[in-house]
DNA sequence: CTCCAAATGTTAGTGACTACCAAGTTGGTA
DNA sequence: TACCAACTTGGTAGTCACTAACATTTGGAG
């Protein structure tokens, strides 16, 4: 299921797919959202409405879905189980922020932090900033392996997965207030050893 | 700005509203929030689609506004506050409950228990059914006076209505799964002390 | 090479919501 | 009582998110 060869089909798609919320971010940074349709991004992209719609199910998703998730669960589904749950999580995130930042300045950086300001500053969207957690919350509950079976583990996980996400939410606030300027991994790793302590990532250290 | 006499046009407007949002949750029930048009629910009220959209902003709210809260605001507002946050906001509720539910039962104790129902239904509905909680809680901050400076103390009060609210919202899902059978104002009074102790409204017993 | 399925486009439509203008009512006031 | 201003409503036309149905092209597997 992960690692399928990437079939020319899939590279378009993909292709069109980056295409598609790349302009739209774009655009509703330099216009608003609301005043941006669609239909425009669609123009922007190079492609009819429907295939934005075929990609992207509402307007919102434009904005809200992303690959982060997937990344960071598989960070999570490859770090030591000798760790706590939280230094699992939160280490993957910090990873992921150093993989997705440290790259060139024109890439997927910029991306995040776009997207991220946009989250922040739309209402719409602001109600859901925290709408993919689900996506961590299985990561989680399936790097637990066969423990699934305990529903106090699953809690646990549920709950640990929680309190991360909430130092992710206020570094990443911190960060699209600053523009940018900040590093985010570090931003990252001060809310959760705020929260949990200085020792919470000492294995990466 | 509260006892102003109720002008005719004022009590005309009132009567339009209260009809337009009976036929609307009727409708909504009988063939689904999704199947209704707002058109069909103008037709059944007997107005034009413009008058609808003049009550109610937007689809969603017809179900979601209420006149409840300003009635549990009323009452904490002007319970003694010699007691506690949380007894003076519960027994507001468990009031409330008790006045709206004791009725005839042709009355506003159905039309709240199908509204009810049908905001856990409706996934569109359910994902806002605590919307109206900044009613209370400005309710809550204006009864603490001029402790507002405090900045504590709204943090208090805050936590304290929060903490009301989810056990309000407990309540009010087991009594629209229990189709109304059971008396929501002891539904309300054994959330609450679930989770404060049995003497939270022991001023009222 | 052939055939299937995936990807895209086109068209037409539904329905929530808005802007604008016109007409009738109400409530206070000269 | 007569009148004016504000309120309430209706109608029309339009925008835009989103869907359904059908036709077309293109990548992939046998």
């Amino acid at each position: 299921m992960a690692g399928q060869q990437p079939t020319l089909r899939a590279q378009r798609r993909a292709e069109t797919q980056h295409a598609i919320q790349t302009h739209a971010v774009r655009l509703f940074r330099e216009r608003g959202y609301d005043a941006t349709t669609v239909a425009d991004v669609a123009d922007a992209a190079g492609v009819s409405p429907m295939t934005v719609y075929r990609h992207f199910p509402t307007k919102e998703d434009l904005v809200l879905v992303d690959q982060i998730g997937a990344l960071v669960a598989d960070r999570i589904a490859a770090s030591p189980a000798t760790r706590t749950l939280v230094g699992r999580i939160g280490g993957a995130l910090v990873d992921a922020a150093t993989a997705l930042t440290g790259e060139d300045p024109e890439s997927e950086g910029k991306f995040l932090l776009a997207r991220t300001q946009l989250m922040i500053s739309t209402p719409a969207l602001r109600a859901r900033h925290l709408d993919n957690q689900y996506l961590l919350q299985r990561a989680v509950v399936d790097a637990l392996g066969d423990d699934v079976a305990d529903p106090d583990a699953v809690f646990r996980a549920q709950a640990a997965t929680s309190a991360c996400l909430a130092a992710l939410h206020t570094a990443l606030v911190r960060w699209a207030e600053d523009d940018g300027r900040s590093a985010l991994p570090e931003l990252i790793a001060q809310a959760l050893t705020a929260s949990f302590g200085d020792d919470v990532l000492d294995h990466r250290r």
